[in-house]
DNA sequence: TGCAAGCCTGCACAACCGCGCAGGTGTCGT
DNA sequence: ACGACACCTGCGCGGTTGTGCAGGCTTGCA
């Protein structure tokens, strides 16, 4: 197993084999990458409390959004945009009024899992 | 439900009875605070690729990590000193070596539910 | 048709973050 | 005791990000 890629050959090591089993655990660098980008997007409040409130009531205009979570509705707006372009929510026009939803499973796995369904 | 914290009584609302089911939804603000803190942990490369290296072959050396991720050892300290500072990793002396292990449970879940034992 | 509501955008500001380099401290081997 | 090694810290830089404000655009209602 030797994962090591060839850039970082001549450096001396503590343990050797468990540096190859973390690289093996790592794996790609491209999922990495991704996974961060997606933490990225939970990692501000807003989102994350804008993503938790699609997440369990629903479909949601964005000036209930707003009110929900005490931001400005052009802080929803673009909290709304990169989630949008990261492909996390999607919106629907109904007349004036957009309804945005969550369409991303792992995020919502994530929000499953991790902050709600837990007693700490 | 009149869960509609008193400060933005005034206002025009969508849906009603949903901005109020949204809020129950979002929670308390300090856990959703506490949430997004620990997601912005995740949300380096270099952080989660140390994370998964120690959550996967367990205790390793600065230096191992450093060779495993592809990144110097002053950056890899850096951010070992966050996670230890967040409580997420702690080390141990060993000599002149100091090896790190994952502490904090629900980063390791959102680790493992997360990141890996995924198809996509 | 005129007005208000809902949503989006641009701009400018401040703050934060991650990184590399250089240098410091404590520990082991000789 | 001396040098090498493992790890940590301070400093400065460049890039990114979240935010508020002001204004524009489309849609629905009177």
């Amino acid at each position: 197993m030797h994962l090591l890629p060839a850039d970082r050959a001549g450096h001396r090591t503590i343990d050797g084999h468990r540096v190859c089993e973390a690289i093996a655990g790592i794996g790609d660098t491209g999922r990495v990458r991704a996974w961060a980008e997606l933490f990225g997007l939970l990692a501000d409040p807003g989102r994350l409390a804008l993503l938790l409130a699609l997440h369990t009531t629903g479909p949601l205009a964005v000036t209930d959004l707003a009110l929900a979570t005490g931001m400005r509705d052009p802080a929803v707006s673009q909290a709304l945009r990169l989630l949008r372009a990261a492909g996390v929510v999607e919106g629907e026009r109904d007349g004036r009024v957009v309804r945005y939803r969550l369409t991303d499973t792992a995020v919502a796995e994530v929000l499953e899992h991790g902050v709600l369904g837990r007693a700490d």
